[in-house]
DNA sequence: CCTTTTTTGTTGTAATTACAACAGAAATGT
DNA sequence: ACATTTCTGTTGTAATTACAACAAAAAAGG
């Protein structure tokens, strides 16, 4: 466990704590690590959570299936994001999405009873602890609105322009590199992938955009 | 302030509290409550948020313009519901949405910044305060992830069943009231409402489901 | 280096949707 | 009760998309 420390002191959760408090604070929570392999499923559609997972390290897909078997990807998530926080936070704790690994992950795993309620020995971290869990999930709250509005675009073009005009800002630049592949960009923008190749060729070919693999270059102002 | 009081106690972020403690809180909060009209905007996108919004009374539609000028409706939301939360409780205190009132409403409007940080005076109550609040905020998660749902469907009619199926099963009945007009529901599905007329009629002839004005039955299992 | 597998791009066609224009119904105001 | 306005339903057409089938490129695995 011991080696993992810089790892969880990272995160934004126990960001800033000395070893000692994290280690009291992990006794308290109840925290253990657990390793995924890519491919695996940390928990599915219909599963009753009880945990919050920290991811450590890896990459992790919130996915959907729908009624009809088509896969919805609903976000990407990376070191030091949290799953399961707003399912296990909330009365019920049916999980209502898949957490699937794309790559090995390393994730710390508390008991999310432990962690909301007051400690008896009263951690003096606690406290800081919970605002740190109330940003973080709203912080999930804004992605989630992000997509959203990708997504509800009218026409596959319009939806690739404001995805790679919201990507643009978050990075801060005009050239960025994606953290879809092409597959999973549709999937996430709910769009044929092949429509979707033919827009972004054309997109290429007006000069609005251009890429190469994953890097991508928004030449206009959206 | 006082005649409001019983409102206050009955939202789930303050449940449970003696006048007096109520009292004490809403002074340490900064809280003021805030008349609106119909048509009013609480907030657009790009103004700096500080403040909690929280519905006492009224109905408010959080929507979102796109680039190209078409309305986005992410949510409708009613009294005991909280708006500007997620918003104000991430790094970036920008809006990317709207919030307008439908109707006529009654808004208790508190001080983030003295929501989340424990008061010299540490009033009992605080940290069940910064609770609530995080399970309101998990809940609004889990809602935007159920919206994602309904609008990553394929079709006009998949959307429809999707959509008619969440609200059946949050109601825990097969008949339920729908809370949007149609051209509010078209807005929120990304739909053409006169395409979802269309399919709605449909729907309704093939057997599917009933309605009249709004008042639906959903007569399969999806 | 070569083979195999996976990912990405291209194109034609059928299905679905948006849009416009209008009719009918319901709600509102006086 | 009537006129006016708002909301809902209907239909035809043009635009957009999904899907399938395949080609090309890149990555993975000996």
């Amino acid at each position: 466990m011991q080696k993992y420390y810089h790892k969880i002191k990272n995160s934004p959760i126990f960001y800033g704590l000395k070893d000692f408090e994290l280690e009291k604070m992990l006794k308290c929570f109840e925290g253990y690590i657990k390793k995924y392999q890519q491919g695996d499923m940390i928990f599915r559609q219909g599963d009753i959570i009880s945990k919050i997972y920290l991811i450590l390290d890896g990459e992790i897909n919130i996915e959907k299936e729908t009624y009809w078997g088509r896969r919805i990807i609903i976000q990407k998530l990376y070191g030091s994001n949290n799953i399961g926080l707003s399912l296990v936070a909330s009365k019920n704790f049916e999980s209502n999405i898949n957490a699937l690994c794309v790559e090995d992950s390393l994730v710390l795993i508390l008991n999310y009873e432990k962690c909301s309620t007051m400690c008896q020995n009263a951690c003096f971290h606690h406290s800081a602890f919970i605002r740190n869990m109330f940003n973080i999930i709203s912080r999930e709250n804004i992605e989630l609105i992000e997509k959203i509005e990708n997504i509800s675009q009218k026409t596959i073009r319009d939806k690739l322009l404001t995805y790679l005009s919201n990507e643009s800002l978050k990075n801060k630049s005009n050239s960025f590199e994606l953290k879809f592949n092409r597959q999973e960009l549709a999937d996430y923008l709910n769009i044929d992938r092949s429509a979707m190749s033919y827009e972004l060729s054309k997109l290429k070919q007006e000069g609005l955009i251009n890429y190469s693999k994953n890097k991508f270059l928004l030449k206009v102002e959206i």
